[in-house]
DNA sequence: CTGAAAGCGCTAACAA
DNA sequence: TTGTTAGCGCTTTCAG
């Protein structure tokens, strides 16, 4: 709804259309420049648009085409550390093809994740890129419901176990090497703070964890570990609870981000220096990691490349690409720094 | 599109109709509760539904209805430190008024902001929540075409001279304090390190710097200012900069969240040390100030708050309200660490 | 309590 | 080169 100089009210393409006195579907094809139009005509089409101020409805030609040019993003948001960096490349990429990025947060839970993702699909988005909550416990609704909608999906952050294409950061491998440097420097009383259930993520990554400390020949009496449920402050209870151990131990891997800043904290709250009193790596890096001390030694993950390899696959399948499902460790790497007691 | 287990294609509200042996309009009613349906009726229309496995096309509907129960956020993720806690915030409380966000970066560039907005318009949004591009200069061309579509908006995060809903952080008082603390410690050798042209905050935020400098009965000559850009390179660049001046500075003002970060790593790549050498308080907080050297001393905004504020304001003007526009202000509050040079 | 039918504003096949 | 017209799938008035 638009008023020109003369007060009329202009809302449609045949109001424009009369003004022009041409034919609506004239007035889409120069729009769309879907067919060849006389000069003359366009100009007077243009003169139309231009003094009334037209703007076209979407939705109307969304519901025509029967494609949205809008992708849904599903993530998170909470618990996810890169938020910020994965809406930036995704929106960045999907815009530069023309797509719109409509944002729900899954909140994690199967149940949000699952409503959510309804009404995504209720607006008829084009493409669905979902970080698929934890704790489903093996039945994939949302997943199901998507597939019968036909949308194309991928899923990124976590693997599940299901037939669509899949993104993900490696975890077992760079685990295993954190872990092992902390093995390496002599630490035998080693703690692991891992994420929430239900997540591929924090199931690879503490196998990783058991599988450096093995190879190592550490009892597995001397080796602790808590649930820090992906979260800062998850992180900070079982850092603390940790503390509470007979015999603490004097080295803990981080599992996320998120948690590494919890634990930083319960170990200040109790007057303990990193790496002084206590070695501690941690999965998943920050901007500000060598600017602050203790300059943590980290697996940094390449989130940029995920998120635009992420959406690159999901716009090839929107254009009908039937190549087989596939799923893609994105590799992360070492940062090492001083957290880990080494020297600068 | 759905396959029911007999293999018919459902697709649309009139298919369900005909299984259920009832009208489309009486369909419609089920769904929505928008009139009395028997109730033998409902169960079958219900049952028809269930087995199906058909759902409603959102585009379909908006497009009947004149409304989408979408919200459009515009903001430059990259420029923006607290992205993610404003998103976070602002999905929560749409999501719990029954509106999507669709999502859309301006880059803080004026011509891009333009083209974005367009689309967002052009999608029907039921209201918008922009913060609007630093470098317009005066012109609001894009606020001009919002208005020109009668969709609701609210502003965030920066005050602009438009006639519409604005809620943005206090700036000037806050920073004349965050510099006053400085000089009451002594340092006379201050320098400011301000974020990009064109934007509002800047300019209240070198304005406070200023005044508390003045009050200080500071010479203006022993004062430096550089621009950061409001970016994590820009502040570094900009520290780099203060280090070459003959007698640089003791101590540091850093306008946002993203320049600090630089501005650390510039000092830190300069082997000096905080605040033992120099001394820096910055506007904006970080969830991880209290646990890493140093701890910074910061204004921290309430984004929390001027998120959910906006989203409220804004579905009140999509229902209707006729209240004068106003602009809010949003006070941060001081986190007193150790980077300002004070002890624990 | 229910159905028929007229839109919502656009696209695209078909005809001229 | 252009216009006519039949949808896209839903909501909602009006009749019954």
């Amino acid at each position: 709804m638009t008023g020109n100089e003369r007060g009329e009210i202009v809302t449609t393409m045949n109001d424009v259309a009369r003004i022009a006195g041409v034919s609506g579907s004239t007035v889409s094809h120069v729009l769309n420049g879907t067919r060849a139009v006389r000069e003359t005509t366009r100009i007077k089409v243009l003169a139309a648009i231009e003094s009334t101020g037209y703007r076209r409805n979407g939705l109307a030609r969304s519901l025509a085409m029967q494609r949205t040019q809008t992708l849904g993003l599903a993530i998170s948001v909470l618990s996810n550390p890169y938020f910020g960096s994965l809406v930036n490349t995704i929106e960045k990429v999907a815009t530069t093809a023309g797509y719109n990025i409509v944002l729900a947060d899954t909140h994690d839970d199967p149940e949000r994740e699952s409503r959510t993702i309804g009404t995504l699909l209720d607006r008829q988005i084009d493409g669905l890129i979902l970080a698929p909550a934890g704790g489903s416990h093996g039945r994939h609704d949302t997943l199901e419901m998507v597939r019968a909608s036909r949308t194309p999906m991928v899923l990124i952050d976590r693997f599940l176990d299901f037939p669509c294409d899949q993104y993900a950061p490696e975890n077992y491998e760079p685990v295993k090497r954190l872990t092992a440097h902390l093995l390496e420097l002599g630490h035998r009383k080693i703690a692991a703070i891992i994420g929430a259930r239900g997540l591929s993520t924090t199931v690879e990554r503490r196998d990783g964890f058991y599988a450096a400390v093995a190879e190592a020949g550490v009892e597995r009496s001397q080796v602790l570990f808590e649930e820090g449920h992906s979260t800062a402050e998850g992180g900070h209870a079982a850092m603390a609870r940790l503390l509470q151990s007979v015999e603490p131990p004097t080295a803990i891997v981080s599992m996320n981000n998120a948690m590494t800043i919890g634990v930083m904290k319960a170990l200040r709250d109790a007057g303990l220096r990193v790496p002084r009193d206590v070695a501690l790596v941690g999965f998943d890096d920050f901007e500000w990691a060598d600017s602050f001390e203790p300059r943590l030694t980290t697996m940094a993950q390449d989130v940029e490349t995920m998120g635009a390899e992420a959406v690159q696959m999901l716009l090839d399948r929107i254009v009908g690409s039937d190549a087989p499902f596939a799923r893609h460790s994105i590799a992360p790497f070492m940062r090492h720094r001083n957290s880990c007691g080494c020297a600068d």
